[in-house]
DNA sequence: TCTATTTACTTGCTTTGTTAAGTATAAAAG
DNA sequence: CTTTTATACTTAACAAAGCAAGTAAATAGA
């Protein structure tokens, strides 16, 4: 049970691909949606997440949206100039700023929100809700796998 | 059993940042160990493509490898300056060109496969054999869903 | 046969990814 | 209290991604 597969090292049974190709699937009609307001997924991931979580500072932000530190400089640099989201600077710890989410930035994010979930609720209907919920559960085992060694 | 789940839209376990993560963590090693040959994760999933399949039009490439046609013409401008691949022209329609992959991009695979490989047995191993077929299943499930309505 | 449309790329432009280096502040060490 | 060392970004530089527009060849339609 634990013998090795070699079509696994197949390209077109390939983990990698198979994740790219799973991903471009799901944000494909996502992107479509935001490329309407004129915003990009890596945008999206950032409103979200300051949407849910509140202020944060930007390392926990670059985390939590699965971004590197400069890409994060840049993108908050233009969210900021469209007033997305501010910045305040942290009164204990002046290298951290504090970045929240404004209400011209929360409106962006709920004029989709329809639109969004109904992708979602699709996506689970015809995938089915418990399957979507096992592929989650095997993503984030995997990405909690230590490969060292 | 097909209610939604409100939870899978929140960022912390959306299938989007989910499959990013999981990515992440399968392609960082494979990437640490092209670095060595100078070569990158998208070089190298053409490289193996053109390997296993044998000569290919641009389009079937691109489409094999999960790469948008503009990224594809510059990553082969690469590839054929390092004399990796080659081009002749279709006779039958001159629009197209076909590339193959020379002795030296074999040799190139090739130098990598017991590594490669390694990798993925240790993969296969502590994630188990069983459940990474499984999250192939999944992914390959959802890659062919129709979403469109 | 001449025009319109489609196909198969290619090029240009902007944004993003990635690595390395730089700056400012905070915390730790001596 | 002064000197590392670490943290939290920011900037710079260049490769790559992604979108739009352009070109050339093939196909379809009038």
């Amino acid at each position: 049970m634990t013998q090795s597969n070699p079509n696994l090292r197949r390209t077109e049974r390939s983990l990698p691909i198979a994740l790219l190709r799973a991903r471009e699937r799901v944000m494909g009609p996502i992107r479509d949606m935001l490329a309407s307001s004129g915003i990009n997924e890596q945008k999206w991931r950032v409103l979200r997440v300051l949407e849910e979580q509140g202020a944060l500072e930007q390392t926990a932000i670059a985390q939590a949206a699965c971004l590197l530190l400069p890409s994060l400089t840049r993108i908050l640099r233009n969210l900021e100039e469209d007033d997305l989201i501010a910045r305040q600077e942290d009164s204990k710890d002046r290298r951290k700023s504090i970045v929240s989410i404004t209400p011209a930035g929360r409106h962006l994010i709920d004029s989709h929100a329809a639109q969004s979930d109904l992708l979602l609720t699709r996506l689970e209907q015809k995938f089915g809700a418990q399957r979507l919920n096992e592929l989650l559960n095997l993503l984030d085992d995997l990405r909690q796998l230590d490969l060292s060694d």
